[in-house]
DNA sequence: GTCTATAGCTCGATAGAC
DNA sequence: GTCTATCGAGCTATAGAC
């Protein structure tokens, strides 16, 4: 996971892989059929944290704004890799999205998980009317401020577009409490 | 340019180019040395178009907050092609800001062009104050849009997301304007 | 300047000893 | 199950005829 994410899937070699984990070459293929089948395995471990991400959020808050603001503070906490690497999903969605076929879809539907956990917080806040809207524009602003972050290498823009997010969601849900 | 977007940079072979084209394999590195300088061309013709495109509106419209709302229009007019291969630009800035080097740092130039050009409308709209944040912010949104839009094939996300950030825009100028 | 052929290398995947 | 050696395909880049 830690090398796909640093180089990207295409340019990351099973003996990148190999050297940096000490696994010798051939043994990759007596657990995974291909490298298409090793992605799939680094996706799929992908979609059950933010499942168990989503789900400590939604136990142990029980306001539906902290939770998208815990949404957008991750990603600051995370400034630093976000700057070295880009998201590690939002890069993965983006080289994988052009090539048809099982990995593109896998890796799509990750952000699928991440626009339903969005979608069920503005519908709890008032605004099931346009929720699905709001759950894209606010996984659009996050998205494009870690690929941007990564462009510049600069850390502090996540927290700063991060903050415009912040406030973007309180102008939309005051407008549902009027 | 248009196999350059359509598979990405590392995915494209020169064969690709040459069978596109119909320009012999050999004939490429009679004008480019590598493949590299092949790519910082398409970068070059890619920052003189959005100057291009930039100066025209400038010229052609004197209301900057027109001008905001051209630059997204003109991602929902181009949403199939978004749907299909993502931004080019954006792309081709996720693909090569991994990689250091000459590639990674003149395609993330282009992200400066243009938040120099939506730094100014937001200037001229009265916030100088914020203007860098909020072109930070509506050029995430936007780019963060065509990713999604992308990894979905869905055209329709970008129009959407798109409506949403007109109204960010207003939101943000009005408060300036009282 | 244009084109064909191919060198030199790297990668995913496999064969087969242990 | 673990590991080494290597095959065959495909890539960038070059050589050299025209």
């Amino acid at each position: 996971m830690a090398v796909f994410y640093r180089q990207g899937f295409a340019r990351t070699t099973l003996a990148d892989i190999a050297a940096e984990t000490g696994v010798p070459l051939g043994n990759f293929y007596y657990y995974f059929r291909t490298k298409e089948a090793l992605g799939l395995a680094v996706i799929e471990h992908y979609r059950t944290w933010l499942r168990s991400r989503f789900q400590s959020w939604e136990e142990s808050n029980s306001d539906p704004l902290r939770r998208l603001d815990l949404f957008i503070e991750m990603t600051i906490e995370d400034a630093d890799r976000l700057a070295a690497s880009g998201c590690p999903i939002g890069s993965l969605v983006q080289e994988l999205a052009k090539e048809d076929g099982t990995l593109g879809a896998a890796a799509s539907d990750l952000f699928s998980v991440i626009l339903t956990f969005l979608e069920g917080q503005f519908s709890a806040l008032g605004r099931a009317d346009h929720a699905a809207d709001l759950a894209l524009s606010l996984l659009a602003i996050v998205q494009g401020a870690s690929l941007i972050t990564n462009a510049f290498h600069q850390p502090t823009i996540q927290s700063r577009v991060g903050q415009q997010a912040k406030r973007w969601i309180r102008t939309q849900v005051d407008s549902a409490t009027l």
